[in-house]
DNA sequence: TTAAGTCCAATCATCCTACAACTTTTTAAA
DNA sequence: TTTAAAAAGTTGTAGGATGATTGGACTTAA
């Protein structure tokens, strides 16, 4: 017996070759849309048709509408966005605490799967780390802090894992902006993070795992001492 | 200078009624929605504003229309099916490293955290399990089998984790249970349900973590059996 | 009685026009 | 130049009309 070959409604053509346009980068975030007159005559649709379209891609959070002003686009992924929501919902301990379980694991892989390259781009993020810190300028620094780890979520060759790491860790970047910001002074040890590329680049895994567990304990101790203020 | 109130339009107002309709059990998976015409008198908007308030919720998985027939209810997470989506864009290995990452960290805090309740309930489960390989019954042993491990992580007592483990597990079921399916024979080792039982309930953080890592590298090993077939 | 085919009412899909509400640009007056 | 008013452009909402599909009621023949 054949699958019933159904027949895609012409709202979720639309909806689709929008998508695309935005995945592939045609329109970037921030673009404004064309008007919908525009679109209507470009995509041969009623408006009806594409505002249904363009609405269930505005709930998605990928576009945003303003009365008399345009369509924008809002963000590349509605994944991210839907993982930015929850992670709204949830409180920042245990946001952290699934994060430490993808960096964990990340730690691990990458261990056992990293290349030249991936070493050469954990490389890089530690001496911007460095330099940041020698300027004393915290926002730089953890630019580079949580680029050095994305690098080493990256090793690990599961994009799966790097899309959760990545779309959790954006929306915990104040939180985290918080904690280095209590300190006084912001001491950057360099060691750990040498440490933690050295046991990778060994592939040596469980030298790995322990050092990704001592730095999450240290920000977890933070965190505490913060809330408890 | 106080905020601009923004309005919330027409559309967004019904959709969120929609939600909470769903998500309050009110209208359950299943269930046919009344028709559009009766839907537009009891949010009294018009047909457009209702029709783009459930295309919008059609698009993020919560509901299902099918022309001539009506609209029915699919299911009553959007997160739930934005990570369906995701997992089924990723390899099953993929997945299920991202999944033992998971459940790697929620041996450890529900080693930390369990109390009699979760003891119970992972109890009851490993009885269902021994019970259901007696019979012979694989349907029912997956069934008990995979209760036990959302008990495990339902102990963890992060919701953030139990949400992302839970919806991680259901789209891979299916492959889990052709892993399971593989041996002519299936052998329920029901030791290794009771030592992490055990370790949990003897709060020793590191055995359960030795025992999770055990039985999942024993599943990874299976998979990689059969995808070499 | 049963089975197949036909018809019909209900329902969603798409299109159309009109006007309201809001924003941005242009114009005109002070 | 500055300010205010007018105009143009854009999205929001409403209501109606027609097409396409579905599911069930009805009919008819075996």
């Amino acid at each position: 017996m054949l699958e019933k070959t159904e027949r895609l409604s012409l709202v979720e053509q639309v909806v689709t070759q929008i998508e695309q346009l935005i995945e592939s980068g045609h329109w970037q975030i921030g673009d404004r849309l064309p008007a919908e007159m525009q679109l209507m005559k470009e995509f041969d649709v009623s408006r009806n048709t594409l505002r249904e379209a363009i609405r269930a891609l505005v709930h998605a959070g990928l576009l945003e509408t303003k009365q008399g002003s345009g369509t924008v686009v809002k963000s590349s992924s509605a994944f991210g966005v839907a993982l930015h929501r929850q992670v709204e919902k949830s409180s920042i301990m245990e946001t952290l605490e699934v994060r430490l379980a993808l960096e964990r694991e990340a730690a691990q892989l990458a261990a056992m799967r990293r290349n030249e390259q991936d070493l050469e781009g954990m490389t890089e993020s530690i001496e911007l780390c460095k330099l940041a810190s020698e300027k004393g300028d915290v926002q730089e620094f953890l630019k580079a802090d949580i680029n050095f780890h994305e690098t080493m979520v990256k090793a690990s060759h599961n994009r799966m894992l790097q899309g959760l790491y990545e779309h959790i860790t954006e929306p915990l970047q104040s939180s985290i902006e918080e904690v280095m910001m209590a300190d006084d002074y912001f001491n950057y040890n360099e060691e750990i993070h040498y440490e933690l590329l050295e046991a990778i680049r060994d592939q040596n895994v469980q030298a790995a795992i322990d050092y990704v567990n001592h730095y999450i304990n240290d920000f977890r101790e933070k965190i505490k001492r913060i809330q408890e203020e």
